[in-house]
DNA sequence: TGTACATCAGTGAACGCGCGTTCACTGATGTAC
DNA sequence: TGTACATCAGTGAACGCGCGTTCACTGATGTAC
């Protein structure tokens, strides 16, 4: 219960305080592992403010976490157009590691992010696109790289879910594999690569 | 605000209202559409009793969520085994449509299900034995059916929880196939049968 | 150069709400003697 | 056959809690004249 010490901010940057709640209620979110912990009055507890200096910001609670939502989704599609990899299929492969890695990074925000939302366009281009390289260079056998990136991805997020809500699951070494693999229809040629 | 009218149960069978508490949580989680909404009070409002009457029954509120759960599982492992076809690749397919089918009957059943449980050990089995049978009768690919059994589930809960959560998703028709097929190692043959 | 004023970035107290949970109780029904 | 008693299946009032939201406000900082 000590006093919060936080010196208001400058005239015309009392904008600022709208990245500290959206901080705030991501670390919330993250810490807490449920949507419920991200209430207004945590909030303004974690930044040392008071309850009702959110209304300028933010209309009411669930916007609070729609942005922070929104901002999951932007940084997800930003990691997997970050996947620099030259082979197709290795690319491909990448990609899908760096979306089961975010959401292992950030279980619970993973969470809130897919509780109402399907994947995002931007991330879904990056699978379609990849996958499209994938066959184009020999290594996919998909007549459709559209629809099977869907399947794909549904495949990804069963695991990604699954891992975020129930760690102690024994998942099999290999399983990133038995389910990336045979949903983007990769050629077994790919397994003896290098 | 009319007065509930409810008899009490005779004497010797207090372990009915157990039964109602369950069938209203049930109830209330499939309309309301929100784990919240299953609370104490709107339990005892929607059977016509005072909120103090259900602790005989529950030690607490957490408690009758997660008896729900329990008994989704156990009927949707239930549902699987009714699966009743002969010829082992579409054994195997109905049974992935009966899971299907199981989460969009009830969504949001299905949601608070696996939103900490992973799928349970007996539906798990169904999946194996399947998959086993499809291996012995040539139809199938897999080396290792008991871990192939997991990635096709988690396929299987990717494409159920999306649509649990947003059914405004544009599913390809067949996404269905595109996942389970794949996933099951089902070898081509399979599709020119009739 | 001084000063009145507008604006900005918040504060503090209070409200009503539904919640889980507690406590002492009630009134019908069966049972022992 | 009657009656005292135990048990069962609940009730009703009350509690404290954290929540979202409202309202009138404060005090520093910039700006117009």
């Amino acid at each position: 219960m000590t006093t919060p010490r936080r010196s208001r901010n400058p005239r015309g940057e009392g904008g600022r305080l709208r990245e500290q709640i959206l901080a705030a209620a991501t670390e919330l979110l993250d810490a807490g592992g449920d949507e419920r912990a991200v209430t207004l009055r945590a909030v303004a507890r974690r930044i040392g403010i008071a309850p009702p200096s959110i209304y300028p910001h933010f209309p009411d609670q669930q916007a609070i976490v729609r942005a922070v939502v929104r901002q999951g989704f932007a940084d997800l599609a930003r990691q997997l157009r970050l996947t620099a990899v030259e082979d197709p299929p290795r690319h491909l492969y990448a990609v899908c590691r760096t979306y089961l890695e975010f959401a292992q990074r950030h279980p619970h925000r993973y969470r809130a992010m897919f509780a109402a939302n399907p994947l995002g366009a931007e991330a879904m281009a990056v699978l379609v696109e990849s996958l499209t390289a994938c066959v184009a260079s020999g290594h996919c056998a998909s007549e459709a790289p559209a629809v099977d990136a869907i399947a794909l991805w549904l495949g990804l997020h069963g695991l990604a879910h699954q891992r975020a809500v129930a760690n102690s699951f024994p998942w099999p070494t290999d399983i990133t594999q038995r389910v990336a693999i045979p949903l983007a229809r990769l050629t077994p040629a790919w397994r003896h690569q290098p």
